[in-house]
RNA sequence: GGGCCAUUAGCUCAGGUGGUAGAGCAACGCCCUUUUAAGGCGUGGGUCGAAGGUUCAAGUCCUUCAUGGCUCACCA
């Protein structure tokens, strides 16, 4: 403990004395009968009488003494509730352990129950025993823990003493067994693939590069999932998933961390058509089953309409709908001068068509969809792992959907490209990118190829940001609040 | 990476125009057998984020740095 100071000298010194008096401050087990949860349930009908009876375990919060009696609060995972200790109910020994007791000890009680004159159902001890000796001070009981920087570096406090964060992570957990329940309710199999990989594929980022010594090679931390998984469906597995982490080198800020979660599946024989309706049923089955029954949820003091059919709309047409531009009528100048009006450090000499669209997109129109929206039909240059529209016109567009929510994208689906020789090619532009200088395009993968040339199935595969999702459940503001351990700075 | 703001006791926060640091909670001691932000009396606790500079004198003014927050740019 490098940064002692008095508060912890005088536990140090508090548990050195409970030490010599025989207690071992570090047990090794308690029978917990009940969680704080079920006892307030099972005895809320108790009177001021004593009955009933508990048996459980906790972190003492607070402490208040009465002389020969005196109340503390029990906190477990569940919840809190009091308990009342007396001198003549605990004996002369224990109440002198219980006044020696520290905030952030951990107890184990048991007793009957009784509600005090305010109404408090409390648990009146007749026995306990200090299970855990806490040697660090617990922030303020009222105001809590406030420093956002204290509270994600050590979120372990952050939990202690703040209940709303427990919530988002619990709602969080509840999303993922959801999510899972959904997946295998409709014969999804859950599937695990590498991190460590020799070429990263499936999204444009730049990866973070790692060594292995033996191998004495560099690998890269997966950037997403893509690959591998339709490996899988070209092995023959018809519907698969994963979600796992996915690591990005790219900057921090409130909607990106380093490290995240993101959940990709892949369906055999569906295109990206039955995709949409799927993931628009899964998030729906999610909206339901995590307590917005009205489909609405409110972000930020803004409501998001997650009831009724989410409109679909082709990348050309929300641009027309959202920034009055007509894209089939302009030459890529006159778009080169629409994006350069939000963006004159915009770099467009080397920009195709497509891409041209796909910014325009981005500046005038992602922020406008709040309410959930389905944009189909982008540019091939930005898709090079989707199939071109089966009805090609003029112009090359591919099956390839985004979901926003709150003008974010939340997922990113294509019908998948199947046709090694066509892969070959995509992978074959965005190399040349790559040689170009951009970092975040995609690689060329023989293997990934190879295995398409064995014959892939029409699959349609969906990628989901996870943690943008439980920030939406949770009104979150910052992706911080929704990962226990953030990545910050070294101090 | 740019701009703005913040950093004072374990926690939450005060500290006009420079004059040797305060409160509440927590802690420690005493009193108190239904309190609940319990109460009463008393005590201790600080390199004021770091390093320089200006000044007789810096928590306060200046510079640099560190960390965090917001925001813009890039990205999911």
């Amino acid at each position: 403990m490098e940064d002692i100071n008095i508060l912890i000298k005088q536990r140090l010194e508090k548990a050195e004395e409970l030490k010599k008096d025989g207690h071992n401050l570090f047990k090794y087990n308690f029978d917990k009968k009940q969680s704080i949860d079920e006892i307030q349930n099972k005895y809320k009908d108790v009177k001021q009488k004593e009955s009933g009876f508990a048996k459980t375990a906790g972190r003492i919060m607070i402490k208040r003494l009465h002389g020969k009696s005196g109340f503390a609060d029990l906190k477990d995972e569940s919840g809190e509730i009091q308990l009342y200790f007396r001198k003549d109910f605990v004996g002369d020994e224990k109440f002198s352990l219980f006044k020696k007791l520290d905030i952030g000890d951990i107890v184990g009680v048991e007793g009957t129950l009784f509600r005090t004159k305010t109404n408090e159902l409390t648990i009146v001890v007749k026995k306990f025993d200090l299970l855990t000796k806490s040697f660090r001070p617990l922030p303020e009981k009222f105001h809590g823990l406030q420093d956002k920087e204290i509270r994600y570096r050590q979120r372990y406090v952050d939990l202690i003493v703040n209940d709303d964060v427990k919530e988002t992570f619990k709602t969080r957990s509840k999303i993922l067994s959801n999510i899972r329940k959904y997946m295998e309710e409709n014969n999804y199999i859950e599937v695990e693939t590498p991190v460590l990989q020799d070429i990263y594929g499936g999204a444009n980022a730049t990866p973070f590069i790692t060594k292995h010594k033996t191998l004495d090679k560099d690998f890269y931390l997966r950037i997403s999932l893509e690959t591998y998984l339709k490996r899988l469906i070209v092995g023959g597995f018809e519907k698969v998933f994963e979600i796992g982490k996915v690591f990005r080198n790219e900057g921090i800020d409130r909607q990106h961390n380093p490290e995240f979660t993101l959940m990709e599946y892949y369906a055999a024989y569906n295109d990206l058509f039955d995709m949409m309706n799927y993931t628009e049923g899964m998030i729906k089955y999610l909206v339901k089953t995590i307590g917005f029954d009205s489909g609405i949820i409110e972000y930020d003091e803004r409501e998001i309409d997650l009831s009724g059919d989410w409109e679909r709309l082709s990348m050309k047409k929300a641009i027309e709908k959202y920034a009055d531009i007509k894209i089939d009528d302009k030459e890529n100048d006159k778009l080169k001068n629409i994006i350069l009006r939000e963006d004159e450090k915009a770099e467009l000499d080397n920009s195709s068509r497509g891409e041209l669209i796909y910014r325009i997109f981005e500046l005038l129109v992602e922020d406008n969809l709040i309410n959930p929206t389905f944009i189909i039909d982008f540019p091939i240059e930005v898709s090079p792992l989707a199939k071109k529209k089966r009805d090609a016109q003029k112009g090359d567009f591919v099956e390839r959907f985004e979901l926003f929510m709150n003008g974010w994208e939340i997922a990113n689906a294509f019908s998948e490209l199947n046709d090694p020789h066509d892969q070959r090619e995509r992978f074959q532009k965005q190399e040349k990118k790559f040689v170009e200088g951009n970092e975040e395009a995609q690689r060329m993968d023989e293997d990934f190829i190879r295995s398409l040339e064995y014959g892939m199935p029409p699959t349609g595969g969906v990628g989901i940001g996870i943690d943008r999702l439980v920030m939406l459940f949770t009104n979150s503001k910052s992706i911080k609040d929704v990962i226990f351990f953030p990545h910050l700075k070294d101090k």
